[in-house]
RNA sequence: GGCCAGGUAGCUCAGCUGGUAGCAGCGUUCGCCUGAAAAGUGAAAGGUCGCCGGUUCGACCCCGGCCCUGGCCA
Protein backbone atom coordinates (compact mmCIF):
# COMPACT_ATOMS: atom_id res chain seq x y z
CA UNK A 1 0.00 0.00 0.00
CA UNK A 2 1.22 3.38 -0.74
CA UNK A 3 -0.40 6.28 1.52
CA UNK A 4 -0.55 9.55 -0.12
CA UNK A 5 -1.02 12.85 2.43
CA UNK A 6 -2.26 15.53 0.22
CA UNK A 7 -4.50 18.86 1.32
CA UNK A 8 -3.43 23.14 0.92
CA UNK A 9 -0.91 24.31 3.26
CA UNK A 10 -1.42 24.57 6.84
CA UNK A 11 -3.57 22.39 7.76
CA UNK A 12 -0.91 20.00 9.46
CA UNK A 13 -0.15 17.54 6.59
CA UNK A 14 3.31 16.54 8.03
CA UNK A 15 2.61 16.43 11.70
CA UNK A 16 -0.43 14.13 10.68
CA UNK A 17 1.95 11.51 8.57
CA UNK A 18 4.43 11.71 11.18
CA UNK A 19 2.24 11.05 13.72
CA UNK A 20 0.39 8.08 11.31
CA UNK A 21 4.08 6.57 10.24
CA UNK A 22 4.96 6.39 14.49
CA UNK A 23 1.03 4.08 15.01
CA UNK A 24 1.99 1.98 12.35
CA UNK A 25 5.76 1.51 13.61
CA UNK A 26 4.21 1.08 17.00
CA UNK A 27 1.83 -1.29 15.76
CA UNK A 28 4.59 -3.31 13.78
CA UNK A 29 4.09 -1.99 10.80
CA UNK A 30 7.13 -0.56 9.32
CA UNK A 31 6.89 3.07 7.68
CA UNK A 32 8.55 5.82 6.19
CA UNK A 33 7.87 9.31 4.62
CA UNK A 34 8.26 10.78 1.48
CA UNK A 35 8.05 14.22 0.87
CA UNK A 36 6.13 15.65 -2.47
CA UNK A 37 6.54 19.46 -1.61
CA UNK A 38 8.89 20.98 -4.11
CA UNK A 39 10.41 22.95 -1.40
CA UNK A 40 10.99 21.04 1.03
CA UNK A 41 13.88 19.41 -1.31
CA UNK A 42 16.15 22.52 -0.66
CA UNK A 43 18.48 22.42 1.83
CA UNK A 44 18.41 25.27 3.90
CA UNK A 45 15.00 26.06 3.08
CA UNK A 46 13.80 25.58 6.67
CA UNK A 47 12.27 27.88 7.98
CA UNK A 48 9.88 29.02 4.73
CA UNK A 49 9.11 26.20 4.14
CA UNK A 50 7.93 24.69 7.34
CA UNK A 51 10.39 22.14 7.13
CA UNK A 52 10.12 19.11 9.67
CA UNK A 53 12.61 19.81 12.43
CA UNK A 54 15.65 17.64 12.79
CA UNK A 55 14.49 15.71 15.95
CA UNK A 56 10.93 15.28 13.63
CA UNK A 57 13.05 13.78 10.95
CA UNK A 58 14.76 11.57 13.75
CA UNK A 59 11.27 9.80 14.52
CA UNK A 60 10.67 8.60 11.12
CA UNK A 61 12.93 8.07 7.76
CA UNK A 62 12.13 11.01 5.52
CA UNK A 63 13.03 10.53 1.94
CA UNK A 64 13.95 13.78 -0.56
CA UNK A 65 14.55 16.44 1.98
CA UNK A 66 17.14 18.51 2.11
CA UNK A 67 18.26 16.50 -1.96
CA UNK A 68 18.77 19.94 -3.66
CA UNK A 69 20.73 23.06 -3.87
CA UNK A 70 19.28 26.34 -4.10
CA UNK A 71 21.21 26.95 -6.87
CA UNK A 72 19.81 23.83 -8.73
CA UNK A 73 16.13 23.97 -10.93
CA UNK A 74 12.94 21.21 -8.76
CA UNK A 75 11.24 19.94 -11.58
CA UNK A 76 8.57 17.73 -11.58
CA UNK A 77 10.11 14.82 -13.91
CA UNK A 78 13.52 14.04 -12.08
CA UNK A 79 11.08 14.44 -9.10
CA UNK A 80 8.86 11.74 -10.62
CA UNK A 81 11.65 9.33 -11.09
CA UNK A 82 13.46 10.09 -7.54
CA UNK A 83 9.58 9.63 -5.73
CA UNK A 84 8.91 6.49 -7.49
CA UNK A 85 12.48 4.97 -6.48
CA UNK A 86 11.68 5.62 -3.38
CA UNK A 87 8.38 4.33 -3.68
CA UNK A 88 9.52 1.38 -4.91
CA UNK A 89 12.40 0.73 -2.62
CA UNK A 90 10.29 1.28 0.74
CA UNK A 91 7.95 -1.65 -0.61
CA UNK A 92 10.71 -3.98 -1.56
CA UNK A 93 11.86 -4.27 2.59
CA UNK A 94 8.22 -4.27 3.42
CA UNK A 95 7.94 -0.86 3.85
CA UNK A 96 4.64 0.96 3.73
CA UNK A 97 5.55 4.90 2.41
CA UNK A 98 3.91 7.79 2.94
CA UNK A 99 4.06 10.03 -0.17
CA UNK A 100 3.17 14.10 1.96
CA UNK A 101 2.92 16.53 0.15
CA UNK A 102 1.00 19.89 -1.08
CA UNK A 103 2.12 20.20 -4.52
CA UNK A 104 -0.65 18.04 -6.67
CA UNK A 105 1.32 18.34 -9.85
CA UNK A 106 4.22 16.28 -8.05
CA UNK A 107 2.09 13.79 -6.43
CA UNK A 108 -0.22 13.43 -9.13
CA UNK A 109 2.94 12.82 -11.75
CA UNK A 110 4.30 10.19 -9.07
CA UNK A 111 1.17 7.74 -8.83
CA UNK A 112 -0.66 8.45 -11.96
CA UNK A 113 0.28 7.85 -15.60
CA UNK A 114 2.46 10.97 -16.27
CA UNK A 115 5.16 11.36 -19.05
CA UNK A 116 7.16 13.45 -19.50
CA UNK A 117 9.23 14.36 -23.05
CA UNK A 118 12.66 15.11 -23.07
CA UNK A 119 13.82 19.02 -22.31
CA UNK A 120 17.13 20.21 -24.41
CA UNK A 121 18.19 23.55 -22.71
CA UNK A 122 19.51 24.86 -25.83
CA UNK A 123 16.26 25.07 -27.40
CA UNK A 124 14.39 26.14 -24.37
CA UNK A 125 17.01 28.88 -24.25
CA UNK A 126 16.25 29.56 -27.96
CA UNK A 127 12.51 30.10 -27.19
CA UNK A 128 12.89 32.02 -24.14
CA UNK A 129 14.79 34.53 -26.23
CA UNK A 130 12.02 34.40 -29.19
CA UNK A 131 9.59 34.94 -26.27
CA UNK A 132 11.24 38.00 -24.97
CA UNK A 133 11.88 39.43 -28.55
CA UNK A 134 8.42 38.29 -30.21
CA UNK A 135 5.98 38.38 -27.35
CA UNK A 136 3.38 34.97 -26.53
CA UNK A 137 1.08 35.87 -29.15
CA UNK A 138 3.77 35.36 -31.96
CA UNK A 139 4.46 32.30 -30.62
CA UNK A 140 1.01 31.17 -29.90
CA UNK A 141 0.28 31.87 -33.49
CA UNK A 142 3.27 29.23 -34.20
CA UNK A 143 1.82 26.30 -32.42
CA UNK A 144 -1.29 27.17 -33.79
CA UNK A 145 0.13 26.18 -37.03
CA UNK A 146 2.02 23.24 -36.23
CA UNK A 147 -0.27 21.62 -33.40
CA UNK A 148 -3.65 23.54 -33.30
CA UNK A 149 -5.47 21.40 -30.78
CA UNK A 150 -2.45 22.19 -28.05
CA UNK A 151 -3.16 25.87 -29.18
CA UNK A 152 -6.82 26.04 -28.79
CA UNK A 153 -5.89 24.57 -24.92
CA UNK A 154 -3.17 26.68 -24.08
CA UNK A 155 -3.98 30.74 -24.18
CA UNK A 156 -2.68 33.12 -25.80
CA UNK A 157 -1.21 34.81 -23.13
CA UNK A 158 0.38 31.93 -21.29
CA UNK A 159 4.41 32.19 -22.22
CA UNK A 160 5.24 29.37 -20.20
CA UNK A 161 3.20 27.27 -21.40
CA UNK A 162 3.34 28.00 -24.80
CA UNK A 163 7.15 27.55 -24.77
CA UNK A 164 7.14 24.41 -23.51
CA UNK A 165 4.45 23.15 -26.03
CA UNK A 166 6.49 24.35 -28.38
CA UNK A 167 9.81 22.38 -27.24
CA UNK A 168 7.83 19.40 -27.00
CA UNK A 169 7.30 18.93 -30.05
CA UNK A 170 10.11 20.49 -31.90
CA UNK A 171 12.32 17.53 -29.71
CA UNK A 172 9.44 14.67 -30.32
CA UNK A 173 7.83 15.96 -33.69
CA UNK A 174 4.83 14.71 -32.18
CA UNK A 175 2.05 17.00 -30.87
CA UNK A 176 1.66 17.82 -27.39
CA UNK A 177 -0.67 16.77 -24.87
CA UNK A 178 -1.88 20.20 -23.69
CA UNK A 179 -4.23 18.32 -21.15
CA UNK A 180 -3.55 16.03 -18.04
CA UNK A 181 -4.03 11.99 -18.31
CA UNK A 182 -7.25 10.92 -16.49
CA UNK A 183 -7.20 10.31 -12.64
CA UNK A 184 -6.26 6.94 -12.64
CA UNK A 185 -3.74 5.49 -10.34
CA UNK A 186 -0.91 3.76 -12.15
CA UNK A 187 1.04 2.16 -9.18
CA UNK A 188 -0.68 -0.06 -7.38
CA UNK A 189 -2.95 0.20 -4.66
CA UNK A 190 -2.63 3.98 -3.66
CA UNK A 191 -4.50 5.84 -0.70
CA UNK A 192 -4.73 9.33 -1.09
CA UNK A 193 -5.64 11.13 2.08
CA UNK A 194 -7.12 14.38 2.12
CA UNK A 195 -7.11 16.87 5.40
CA UNK A 196 -9.82 19.38 5.17
CA UNK A 197 -10.17 22.92 6.76
CA UNK A 198 -12.60 25.70 5.83
CA UNK A 199 -11.37 28.47 3.96
CA UNK A 200 -11.17 31.23 6.75
CA UNK A 201 -9.84 28.88 8.89
CA UNK A 202 -6.91 28.36 6.42
CA UNK A 203 -6.47 32.01 5.98
CA UNK A 204 -6.25 32.53 10.00
CA UNK A 205 -3.54 29.67 10.08
CA UNK A 206 -1.16 31.19 7.42
CA UNK A 207 -1.13 34.40 8.75
CA UNK A 208 0.10 33.33 12.04
CA UNK A 209 2.26 30.72 10.29
CA UNK A 210 4.18 33.33 8.61
CA UNK A 211 4.39 35.81 11.76
CA UNK A 212 5.84 32.85 13.16
CA UNK A 213 8.42 31.67 10.44
CA UNK A 214 9.44 35.85 10.64
CA UNK A 215 9.95 35.61 14.19
CA UNK A 216 11.72 32.48 13.76
CA UNK A 217 14.43 33.68 11.65
CA UNK A 218 13.38 33.87 8.53
CA UNK A 219 15.05 37.11 7.25
CA UNK A 220 18.00 35.50 8.42
CA UNK A 221 17.72 32.09 6.53
CA UNK A 222 17.13 34.04 3.29
CA UNK A 223 20.86 36.35 3.66
CA UNK A 224 22.51 33.00 4.44
CA UNK A 225 21.00 30.85 1.51
CA UNK A 226 21.89 34.05 -0.59
CA UNK A 227 25.48 33.46 0.39
CA UNK A 228 25.13 29.98 -0.88
CA UNK A 229 23.58 31.23 -4.23
CA UNK A 230 20.08 31.67 -4.03
CA UNK A 231 19.10 34.52 -6.11
CA UNK A 232 20.83 32.28 -8.95
CA UNK A 233 18.30 29.55 -8.33
CA UNK A 234 15.27 29.39 -10.77
CA UNK A 235 13.14 27.88 -8.62
CA UNK A 236 14.16 28.02 -4.88
CA UNK A 237 13.95 32.06 -5.18
CA UNK A 238 10.11 31.91 -6.38
CA UNK A 239 9.41 29.84 -2.97
CA UNK A 240 6.68 31.99 -0.91
CA UNK A 241 8.27 33.95 1.40
CA UNK A 242 12.07 33.45 0.13
CA UNK A 243 11.18 35.80 -2.59
CA UNK A 244 9.13 38.32 -0.55
CA UNK A 245 12.05 38.27 1.75
CA UNK A 246 14.89 38.97 -1.32
CA UNK A 247 12.44 41.61 -2.71
CA UNK A 248 12.88 43.42 0.84
CA UNK A 249 16.41 42.75 1.10
CA UNK A 250 17.04 44.56 -2.62
CA UNK A 251 15.13 47.69 -0.65
CA UNK A 252 11.77 47.11 -2.78
CA UNK A 253 8.93 45.73 -0.12
CA UNK A 254 9.46 47.04 3.73
CA UNK A 255 9.08 44.61 6.43
CA UNK A 256 5.56 44.66 6.77
CA UNK A 257 4.59 44.74 2.99
CA UNK A 258 7.09 41.64 2.28
CA UNK A 259 5.29 39.63 5.33
CA UNK A 260 1.53 41.55 4.10
CA UNK A 261 2.72 39.63 0.83
CA UNK A 262 3.54 36.95 2.02
CA UNK A 263 0.41 36.06 3.54
CA UNK A 264 -1.03 36.83 0.35
CA UNK A 265 0.60 34.91 -1.71
CA UNK A 266 0.16 32.01 0.81
CA UNK A 267 -3.73 31.97 0.86
CA UNK A 268 -4.08 32.84 -3.04
CA UNK A 269 -1.32 29.32 -3.14
CA UNK A 270 -3.85 27.48 -0.74
CA UNK A 271 -6.46 28.40 -2.92
CA UNK A 272 -4.85 26.91 -6.37
CA UNK A 273 -4.01 23.63 -4.66
CA UNK A 274 -7.68 23.06 -3.62
CA UNK A 275 -8.46 23.30 -6.66
CA UNK A 276 -6.48 20.63 -7.39
CA UNK A 277 -7.23 18.55 -5.16
CA UNK A 278 -10.70 19.00 -4.41
CA UNK A 279 -11.75 17.50 -7.85
CA UNK A 280 -9.49 14.46 -7.28
CA UNK A 281 -12.21 12.09 -6.10
CA UNK A 282 -9.94 9.30 -5.00
CA UNK A 283 -9.14 11.30 -2.19
CA UNK A 284 -10.99 10.38 1.48
CA UNK A 285 -11.25 13.48 2.91
CA UNK A 286 -10.71 14.23 6.61
CA UNK A 287 -11.37 17.22 8.85
CA UNK A 288 -8.02 18.29 9.91
CA UNK A 289 -9.23 19.20 13.33
CA UNK A 290 -10.87 15.96 14.77
CA UNK A 291 -8.97 14.83 17.70
CA UNK A 292 -9.36 11.60 16.66
CA UNK A 293 -7.65 11.80 13.11
CA UNK A 294 -5.26 9.33 13.11
CA UNK A 295 -7.09 6.66 14.46
CA UNK A 296 -9.71 7.93 12.00
CA UNK A 297 -7.55 7.69 9.18
CA UNK A 298 -6.00 4.36 10.15
CA UNK A 299 -9.43 2.87 10.32
CA UNK A 300 -9.96 4.11 6.42
CA UNK A 301 -6.53 2.62 5.69
CA UNK A 302 -7.93 -0.38 7.09
CA UNK A 303 -5.34 -0.72 9.47
CA UNK A 304 -6.46 0.04 12.71
C1' G B 1 -14.45 78.22 14.07
C1' G B 2 -12.25 79.47 8.86
C1' C B 3 -9.84 77.69 4.32
C1' C B 4 -8.41 73.65 1.03
C1' A B 5 -8.72 68.59 -0.72
C1' G B 6 -11.64 64.42 -0.77
C1' G B 7 -16.05 61.11 0.00
C1' U B 8 -17.48 56.19 -6.84
C1' A B 9 -17.11 47.94 -6.39
C1' G B 10 -14.77 44.48 0.05
C1' C B 11 -9.88 47.76 -0.46
C1' U B 12 -6.91 51.55 -3.52
C1' C B 13 -8.43 54.62 -7.14
C1' A B 14 -9.96 56.31 -12.59
C1' G B 15 -13.91 58.74 -14.92
C1' C B 16 -17.55 62.71 -17.22
C1' U B 17 -18.68 71.01 -20.83
C1' G B 18 -24.45 67.07 -17.51
C1' G B 19 -27.10 61.68 -21.33
C1' U B 20 -27.48 54.11 -19.14
C1' A B 21 -20.12 54.04 -14.38
C1' G B 22 -14.02 51.45 -15.33
C1' C B 23 -11.83 45.15 -20.39
C1' A B 24 -8.74 49.41 -13.82
C1' G B 25 -5.23 47.13 -9.78
C1' C B 26 -5.76 44.17 -5.29
C1' G B 27 -9.26 40.93 -2.93
C1' U B 28 -13.36 37.21 -3.65
C1' U B 29 -15.48 33.11 -6.48
C1' C B 30 -14.90 29.66 -10.36
C1' G B 31 -11.67 27.38 -14.09
C1' C B 32 -6.99 25.80 -16.76
C1' C B 33 -2.36 23.42 -15.72
C1' U B 34 2.79 17.34 -18.42
C1' G B 35 10.79 18.90 -17.44
C1' A B 36 10.07 26.50 -13.05
C1' A B 37 4.27 24.05 -10.27
C1' A B 38 5.28 27.51 -3.15
C1' A B 39 5.49 28.58 -10.62
C1' G B 40 2.33 30.18 -14.80
C1' U B 41 -2.55 31.53 -16.52
C1' G B 42 -8.26 32.67 -18.00
C1' A B 43 -13.18 34.13 -16.67
C1' A B 44 -17.03 35.85 -13.60
C1' A B 45 -19.48 38.20 -9.70
C1' G B 46 -19.49 42.88 -6.93
C1' G B 47 -21.47 49.81 -7.24
C1' U B 48 -28.84 53.48 -4.48
C1' C B 49 -21.32 57.19 -7.68
C1' G B 50 -21.73 60.18 1.29
C1' C B 51 -27.05 62.08 2.63
C1' C B 52 -31.25 65.55 1.59
C1' G B 53 -33.22 69.08 -1.60
C1' G B 54 -32.89 72.15 -6.16
C1' U B 55 -31.85 73.31 -11.52
C1' U B 56 -32.65 70.26 -16.05
C1' C B 57 -36.19 66.36 -20.78
C1' G B 58 -32.14 63.98 -18.04
C1' A B 59 -27.13 64.67 -12.68
C1' C B 60 -22.03 60.64 -10.30
C1' C B 61 -20.75 65.10 -12.86
C1' C B 62 -24.09 72.01 -11.88
C1' C B 63 -26.37 74.80 -7.28
C1' G B 64 -27.70 74.84 -1.85
C1' G B 65 -27.64 72.53 2.85
C1' C B 66 -25.98 68.64 5.96
C1' C B 67 -22.71 64.48 7.53
C1' C B 68 -17.82 62.14 7.42
C1' U B 69 -12.30 61.94 6.45
C1' G B 70 -7.44 64.25 5.80
C1' G B 71 -4.44 68.66 5.67
C1' C B 72 -3.56 73.88 6.57
C1' C B 73 -4.88 78.28 9.45
C1' A B 74 -6.90 80.42 13.95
Amino acid sequence: MIVGVVGPTAVGKSSMALALAEQLIESGRPAEIVNADSMLLYRGMDIGTAKPTPDELALVPHHLIDVLDVTQTATVAEFQGLAREALADCQARGVTPILVGGSALYVRAVVDDFRFPGTDPALRARLEGELAELGPEALHARLADRDPSAAATILPGNARRIVRALEVITLTGGPFSASLPERRYLLRDVRQIGLDLDRPSVDVRIATRVDTMWAAGLVAEVERLVERGLRDGLTAPRALGYAQVLRLLDGELTEDQARAETVAATRKFARRQDSWFRRDERIAWFDARRDDLVAAVLAELGES
